[in-house]
DNA sequence: CGTTTTCTTGAGATCAGTCAATGGCTGTGG
DNA sequence: CCACAGCCATTGACTGATCTCAAGAAAACG
């Protein structure tokens, strides 16, 4: 699914047309020139009109980050907003005794930084080589105010995130370790799906430890339930960092919610 | 702490200055006529002047329902939005297998019913007796665009929300039962402090079952903690629907987070 | 006042965690 | 090119926290 890069409002880019979504990498790159007005947006969105882009783009910056390169401290003063244009990254809480827990990954097309705190609730780190445009908070309000739809698109998302969470919660607090293992990898295949990869490879851009503080187990139960799932034929993993759903309805039936 | 209706911008009534908000049941009832202009508001909140809560009003519905009360049914369309007056509401996913989970309880000042679902997520049952103001959903978003400081506070209140969801989502993950237990209990006086009621004693309004829905816990486990904290002197209970917080330090040292 | 529901307590079972060892992959340096 | 170190994933044996099952006590209800 060839994507191009345009300043005038687009088809809704998955998983959901939020706002301020940087376009997807092509052949030429992540981020190439305007086929409007040849300007090199950084900020492209659905919902903007062309002129609104270029007002974003005043706000934006680009940034790659390197493996585990950190944009953001649980604590920090929360001044940005992001949105993953490729790789991953992840949200990360860490208790003073060591325990963790990972709230969540943005994959391409997420947003992260929607909280009602002034200061960074997680750590926000890169899984691997990730590309990112990054807004200010205050720009994003001032946007906000000006283009009412940006602000109705954010309540949205945070609508969305909030049902997300909240299945999450169900998911760790009455699945099991199978059930949890099941669950966790049909949603990401539904994001590749949405993300216009649909199909039974599942990219796995994390590391054991991440799934299973993720889903509120210890890495060794992470392996454990891989392999338990491969034994019945519902997943193949020919590589460490990928995944093979080989019985979706198998899958869905484990996941009981 | 004594509060007074009235239709001009008041103070932020807790736990924040949430939009559409209905004031606190005083000595006279819940729901009294406007000091300013002696009409019966329904909806009163700190962000709208006189004249937009006279719009709300012509959108909202006062409703008063008994002990299991249902006000909204899992998958069933999203039309309405509330705000809790007086008493309390529980959110409750069933699985098909009978698994539970509480994803919240709502008090006096709460606001239910945000989702990016077109249906309910949640049964929405009442606890005991509970007063609430209803909107639709569609009038609701009429009024945020005439209004854009309504879909302001909106949004601000699901990003609360969604901060909230994530700290349980840790506590489900990585707490064990007692831990939980102290942060819940913790929370519930923290709202109730919030709504203007601090100190020591914090009401339960809910039963056993449903404490360990939200917490992931067993009832038994849910009365073995209740045991145990107050073998440990950090709680009494003096009745089955009250505690009383004998050592906040105590039991804050304890939600390790 | 009896019935029903809810809460508490106890004893035993089980599932996931802990600890420990092995194996594979990667990058570095000889 | 190979040897080694470090990291990560997997597997096994064991432990123990929490659930399950069961009974009794207390509270709610009619």
């Amino acid at each position: 699914m060839a994507r191009t890069l345009s300043c005038v409002p687009v088809m809704a880019w998955p998983p959901f047309d939020s706002p301020c979504l940087t376009p997807p990498p092509d052949e030429a790159g992540p981020l190439g020139p305007c086929a409007h007005c040849q300007v090199r947006h950084l900020a492209v969105c659905s919902v903007l009109t062309h002129e609104e882009m270029h007002a974003l783009d005043a706000e934006a910056s680009s940034q790659l980050l390197g493996p585990g390169a950190v944009l953001a401290r649980q604590g920090d003063p929360r001044r940005h907003v992001f949105t993953v244009v490729r790789g991953a990254l992840r949200m990360v809480r860490l208790a003073a005794d060591g325990r963790r827990q990972v709230a969540g990954f943005a994959l391409p097309g997420d947003f992260v930084g929607l909280s009602g705190s002034p200061t960074y609730r997680h750590d926000v780190e890169a899984l691997g080589e990730t590309e990112l445009c990054r807004f200010g908070i205050d720009a994003m309000r001032r946007l906000g105010e000006r283009y009412p739809q940006l602000r109705e698109k954010l309540f949205e998302r945070a609508c969305v995130e909030l049902d997300s969470a909240r299945d999450q919660m169900m998911a760790l607090a009455r699945m099991n370790p199978i059930e949890r293992m099941a669950d966790f990898l049909l949603k990401l295949a539904a994001r590749e799906a949405r993300a216009g990869n649909p199909g039974p490879m599942v990219a796995l851009p994390m590391p054991r430890a991440d799934i299973a503080d993720h889903l509120g187990l210890t890495v060794e139960t992470v392996s454990r339930c891989l392999t338990t799932l491969r034994g019945k034929g519902l997943i193949a993993v020919p590589e460490t960092y990928r995944i093979e759903i080989l019985d979706f309805a198998g899958l869905e039936s484990l996941r009981a919610a």
